[in-house]
Parts: structure tokens; sequence; C-alpha cells
RNA sequence: GCGGAAAUAGCUCAGCUGGUAGAGCAUCAGUUUCCCAAACUGAAGGCCGCGGGUUCGAAUCCCGUUUUCCGCUCCA
């Protein structure tokens, strides 16, 4: 990061907090770590930003529906959807290095090390008795692989009845093969890594946070870094929110505020398609907030503890999930784009590890001023969530397609929906916006030495549409001012401002956004025109008064965005 | 959570080797002004982040603490 780019962030830092776009939270109490609150026009351009995705997503597609769903929901539903157990990860912090790993992958990268050990050995010893050269095939001589060898084999598959995948010999696998397999099998690495293997599925399983610190010390596990084993206890890090629910404690029951809204969509779904008698394809949208506990939540609005999110998710018949992904993708990114964004600003970043219950993933990154991050995901989900809800719910997600496939001339039949999801981080998204318009612009002359301070938000996301100003406050301006702001301030969110001189006014609207200054004058007065200042341009023309909603009207009109 | 830095008016900051708290902008009340900031007069605004210590005396020195920033660690 440079130093401009740096200053440059914290400058729309300090704009957003100036200006009453985000104040951070319970500030005259010290402030709450990682949570912010939006202010008079943060709100506006928030309630902007969602009105343009809403709009989009669910008015643009008449087979896409919106909800807005609980943010508490059943336990069960967390338990269905892989959060009660991948989002409480027990960590561990070395002491001399400072470094924090997690416990179980320090674990895990033992036992892929001591397997290694136990094939190197086997093959050498092999390579000796046969004099013949094993290899071990490029794409399973690492760590990964190794992992899943080790599991092939732990898990009792044979691995003689496989092709040639681990062993790579020019006379057949036959012989030196089992004798191969037979020495990994009688290696103690490869007993040590099995009885540590169980015992680590034992105490994730059981939560035992010091049988895995006790694992670590007898596996002699070394900080990549310091090369110490001078840990501390493993701790436990719940990123999910807990709550009570019932107003006598003792019958309380924990419930969680959910970590995504995604799930309040799975668990309607069979709502939405029977109350809207939904046909696949079909989307069902939602705006709302979700909770995380962060471990390390910061960098302004970028990772917040409590935060929004605008997600649809895409239910579509099995097989064709992928034709939807890249259409969603494509849809996707045009909508960022359609608000004047710099092309370059964006990338794709494609998931080359993915969620286990993803089939393909890719996220929408913005150039931020401190690197490329993620804005928005679009994740082929498969039929993981509703065949998840079906088991641990006990009702059939199941959707009946009586369209005729082609192939068979037979109804596709009853099946569990594949989803294709677009989630979008609203405080991103918002952030995002706020960075890209604001600008610091220098006017000076030879003059003068002059500069402003300009948020070029797109007339639609603007949270005043105009200002209307008396150019002075005498001679029966303010009053006519005032009646022309009557009338607008029905259609769109206007400000009155008649204090300081004019050019001062316009730059205080610049800050905040504003596209459009009206100004009243004394010409006004005899022909009822009034001028109307461009932001971005600063030129100004002279207009009819009574054709300013039209014009304004135009101007901020969704038309711009969505045609 | 660890390490480093910082915290003084709404904002940006000054305040020396301890001696009663300062400026500019912003705000408010007026004056001036027919189109692009900083014109004139006046007013208001501070437990110098918080707590303790040293001292006759602390914004200033010491210790602790909180918050923020910058790194590291985590993030389907």
């Amino acid at each position: 990061m440079s130093k401009s780019t740096d200053e440059l962030f914290k400058n729309v830092i300090s704009h957003a907090k100036e200006y009453g776009f985000v104040f951070p939270s319970s500030e005259i109490y010290d402030g709450l770590s990682a949570v912010y609150d939006y202010g008079q026009f943060g709100a506006e351009l928030k309630n902007n930003i969602k009105t343009y995705w809403w709009k989009a997503m669910v008015q643009m597609h008449d087979n896409i529906v919106g909800i807005d769903s609980a943010i508490f929901m059943h336990p069960k539903i967390w338990k269905a959807s892989g959060h009660v157990d991948g989002f409480s990860d027990p960590m561990i912090d070395n002491k001399d290095s400072k470094k924090r790993y997690r416990a179980d992958q320090l674990l895990e990268d033992k036992i892929a090390s001591l397997i290694k050990e136990a094939v190197d050995e086997a093959k050498n010893k092999t390579n000796q008795k046969y004099n013949t050269r094993i290899e071990l095939e490029e794409q399973i001589d690492n760590e990964k692989s190794t992992v899943n060898l080790f599991n092939e084999i732990v898990s009792g598959i044979d691995i003689n009845a496989g092709e040639h995948r681990y062993i790579n010999t020019p006379g057949g696998k036959s012989e030196a093969f089992n004798w191969f397999t037979h020495l990994i099998l009688e290696s103690d690495y490869f007993k040590k890594a099995i009885e540590a293997n169980t015992k680590l599925n034992e105490h994730l399983k059981n939560e035992d946070l010091v049988g895995l610190k006790d694992l670590i010390i007898a596996l002699n596990i070394k900080c990549p870094v310091s090369g110490t084993a001078n840990w501390t206890d493993v701790r436990q890090f719940n990123l999910m929110f807990s709550t009570q629910m019932g107003a006598v404690a003792d019958d309380a029951d924990v419930v969680y505020l959910r970590p995504e809204t995604a799930q309040g969509i799975f668990v309607n779904y069979l709502n939405v398609q029977k109350s809207g008698r939904m046909k696949i394809p079909f989307g069902i949208a939602q705006i709302g907030k979700a909770f995380r506990n962060e471990v390390i939540a910061r960098q302004f609005i970028i990772r917040m503890r409590e935060f929004e999110q605008m997600e649809m998710q895409y239910f579509v018949r099995p097989g064709t999930q992928k034709e939807w992904f890249n259409q969603w993708k494509e849809a996707r990114l045009k909508w960022h784009l359609a608000l004047g964004t710099d092309a370059a600003k964006y990338r794709y970043h494609e998931h080359v590890k993915l969620a286990h219950y993803a089939d393909a993933a890719y996220d929408i990154e913005f150039e931020f001023p401190f690197g490329f991050k993620e804005v928005e995901g679009i994740h082929s989900r498969t039929d993981f969530d509703l065949s998840q809800h079906e088991k641990f719910s006990g009702k059939k997600m199941q959707y009946f397609d009586p369209e005729v496939d082609p192939e068979t001339g037979k109804p596709y039949g009853n099946y569990v929906p594949y989803v294709i999801e677009t989630s979008i981080g609203l405080d991103r998204m918002f952030l995002l916006t706020m960075i890209n318009a604001y600008e610091e612009e220098d006017l000076s002359t030879e003059e003068k030495q002059d500069s402003r301070t300009v948020l070029h938000l797109h007339p639609c996301l603007a949270p005043v549409k105009a200002a209307i100003f008396p150019l002075t406050k005498k001679d029966g301006l303010p009053e006519k001012a005032r009646e022309i702001m009557d009338k607008l301030k029905i259609d769109f969110n206007i400000q009155y401002e008649e204090k300081d001189a004019i050019g001062k006014r316009y730059r205080r609207q610049d800050a905040i956004g504003t596209p459009f200054c009206i100004t009243v004058d004394h010409q006004t007065l005899e022909d009822n025109t009034v001028t109307i200042r461009h932001r971005d341009s600063m030129q100004q023309e002279r207009v009819p008064a009574d054709q300013l909603d039209k014009i304004i009207g135009d101007l901020v009109s969704w038309r711009n965005l969505l045609k």
C-alpha cells in the first residue's frame, strides 16, 4: 500500500464520519470494537444501494421473489448447515513467534508429514529390495495427496484394486506394490500417525481442548517460525453469537444470531415455492443482517461483527447449475459496472479450494486502497443445503418437474434442486461506493489556490438528490425557494440552505454527493426560472422552475441503472 | 490475541528542559455579498482518553488501562 492510497482510505473514513455517513458504535463510551452505525446520509446511501439491488434482482426478474426471514432460527438449522462445527475452531498461539494457528491444522499437518515419512521409507526399501524404480506420481507426491492416500488406507480401501494411481512401476504393480503397502502399514511412522489421527478426531468430537494441546506436545509439534514448542493453551473461537430465548432464565434455550442470511431462504424454500407456485428455475432474494464473531475484525466497515448481506438463492434443475452459475457470474458484474465504476477496479477471483458444499465458486473483487477484496460471491452450492435440511428436518425438499426431458421423452420428475447463490456484502458495497466516489479535486488557478472534496455518487444512489438555495436571504428569495422545495420534496430527498456564501453551500453539497443544486435569484421572481448546477462539471444551466420535477426525475431515475 | 505507534475544542494540529490551555477551520448571533471555500464584528466551545504515582505544582515525567491506527495470526 502506497502512502497516498493509505492516506486516501483514511480520508474517506474521516470524511464518512465528519459528514454523517458512518459513526463508530457507542462512541461516547469509547466505542465497541468492529461495530459501526450509519448516520443520516449513510442510512440514505445504504437504502439506495439496497433499492438498486432489490429492483435489479426482484423487480426485474419475474421468477425471483424477496423475503425477510427472522434473525433467530431453530438451533438445528446451524447443525444442518455445518456452521456449528465449521464455525468454532480450536486455536493455539506460539509464545515465541506470536503466531496463531488452528490446533487441528497443526495436528493434521504433523500427521501428513508422518505419513510422508512412512511412504518415503517404504519407497526406498522397496526400490532396494526389488532393484526397481518405484516413483510416486508427481500429483500425489506432496503433502495433500499424502493425506488422501492416508485416508484411503485408513478407511480400508484396497489400493491394489485401484488403477496405477499410487505407484508407477515399469513392470506393473504386483509384488513390489504389495510389499510397498505392507511396509507402509507396518511402519512406526504410520502407526503413530493413525494413533494421532484417531485421538485428534476424538478430541475434536468431544471438544477436548486440553487433549488437543496434550497431543500437540506429545507429537513434539514445533512452530514453523520460531521452531519452539512453547505453546499457549488451546482456546475455542466461537464465530457464532448466541443468546437465550425465553423470558425465564432456567427454561431459556440457546439460539444463535444467524451468521448468514442464506439459511433463512433455504428453510423457507418449500413455503415460497408452494405459496408462490414457483416453477424451477426460480430465485429467492433477501436483504438482512448477519453476525459473526470474527477473530480479527478491522479495516473499518469491511469486516464487522454485525453486517448486512444481500443474497439471492437461485434454484435450478440438477445438471444445469454450470450454465446458471456462469449467467449469474456475468449478470452480477454487470450490476456493479452499471454504476459507472472503472471496470479495471473489478476482477473475478476463482476459489481453488472449494467449500464442502460447493462445486464452483467465484468472488467479485474490488480494488480497495488496501488491495483487492471480496465484495460479492457467486457460489454453486449444489443440493447440499436442501439435502441437509431434508435430512435434519425430515421434510421432503423435492420438487416435481413436469417438463419433458428431450433426451428421454419423459418428465424430469422429482429431485432436490441445485442452488446458485449470489451473496454481496452490503457494507462492503457501501464502502466501495464511498471510496470510488471520493475525490479531492484541485481547482487552483494561477491567482488562487482552491480545492474541493466531492463525492461523485451515481445520482440514483446520492442521499440528497438536490439542494435549493436562495442566492441571498432577503428580497423574498427564501420564500420563493421554499415554495419550489415544497413541490419537489414529495418526490425527492431535498435540502434547503440559506446560510453562508453560495460557493460554500455548493461545496458542502459536493461533500455529501448531492448531484444538483438549484439556485433561486432575482430573475426567478421575474420569469420563474432557476439555475441548476451539476455537481461533477460544476456547470450551470437556467431552466424553468416548473420543469424541475421532470428534469431531476429523469436524471435520478432508476431507469438509468436498470435499463 | 501479540508487537509497534498514537490519543489536546466538532475537524486539523501547536503546546520546549514540568509553572493558570492555544491557532486555523467548523459552529452560533449579527454585518456584507447577484453564482463556487477560507470578508468583517462578536460569542460559545476543553476533566489534555481514563486511573494511579512522582512533585509545592503534571497536557508535559513514570506505571497501569481503554480506544484507534499499522503489522502478524483467523476468516465455507
